[in-house]
DNA sequence: CTTATTGCAAAAGGTTTGCAACCGA
DNA sequence: TCGGTTGCAAACCTTTTGCAATAAG
């Protein structure tokens, strides 16, 4: 059970091709492109299946609409406040947290997702160059 | 600018005595015993104000709605995948994690968030009754 | 008196679901 | 052929918004 299909192909390659933490609904207007009968139902029901299926990362924002992650491997995230651009952060060193948190935790910690938040350098730039 | 409001009152203090992270239907239900005609709007409202002003916490799941947290002093959540309760861990010695994520990263990391998710102690003993 | 706040209802935004048609194994 | 997958539209859930009425300072 679990057939090929075409679509799920092209959002999984699409994914991996882009390192901005695109939305189902940047996923649906670029793939429509080549397939123009493609369905946004079609695109959230393959990133969520994705996802289960950890080949994808969801990586929900708190404001506006999750953004996908064709990178599974574990990593931590910044979003910035005000463009809202996501950028991978590989931090090796932090995967210690959970370890931490089991001590003060008697459940199954399984893992845990960071988002940073703050201001991005492109930003920056923009706010200097209107001073 | 910021009149008094017996709701917004209410409000944070419903959330003073909760320690489960409650959502903004909850915080509504409990209040409209003692305030018949409030409002869902109203509840909504003062919430993200009282975020804004650092009074409370607003924390975003992922999935199903965001939770409430009383308390404004920093420090870190655990979600149960099963139960969907949420659990604050003390963590003091995680801080540093900011420091770690700037030396990768050129912008300005005003903060974090982490999530810890996997399966609390009631589910973990739920499970093991079944078996 | 002025304006922040409220309640109500309607709208918005993002995601999920029902269903018949379709396609892959 | 069987059953997973699709496209479409409608439904859903959570949160926000417009507006007239209310209440705080």
């Amino acid at each position: 059970m679990l057939k090929h299909s075409k679509q799920r192909d092209a959002i999984e390659q699409f994914l991996a091709t882009r390192y901005d933490h695109p939305t189902a609904e940047t996923v649906y207007m670029n793939l429509r492109e080549e397939y123009p009968k493609l369905s946004l139902a079609t695109v959230y029901r393959n990133l969520s299946l994705l996802a289960e299926l950890g080949n994808i990362q969801k990586i929900p924002t708190g404001n506006g609409p999750d953004r996908f992650d064709g990178r599974p491997e574990p990593h931590n995230h910044f979003l910035c406040d005000e463009c809202g651009s996501m950028i991978d952060l590989q931090m090796n060193s932090i995967d210690h947290v959970d370890e931490i948190a089991a001590q003060t935790f008697d459940g199954v910690i399984k893992g845990h997702s960071i988002l940073f938040y703050g201001i991005c350098l492109e930003c920056l730039k923009k706010e200097k160059e209107q001073k």
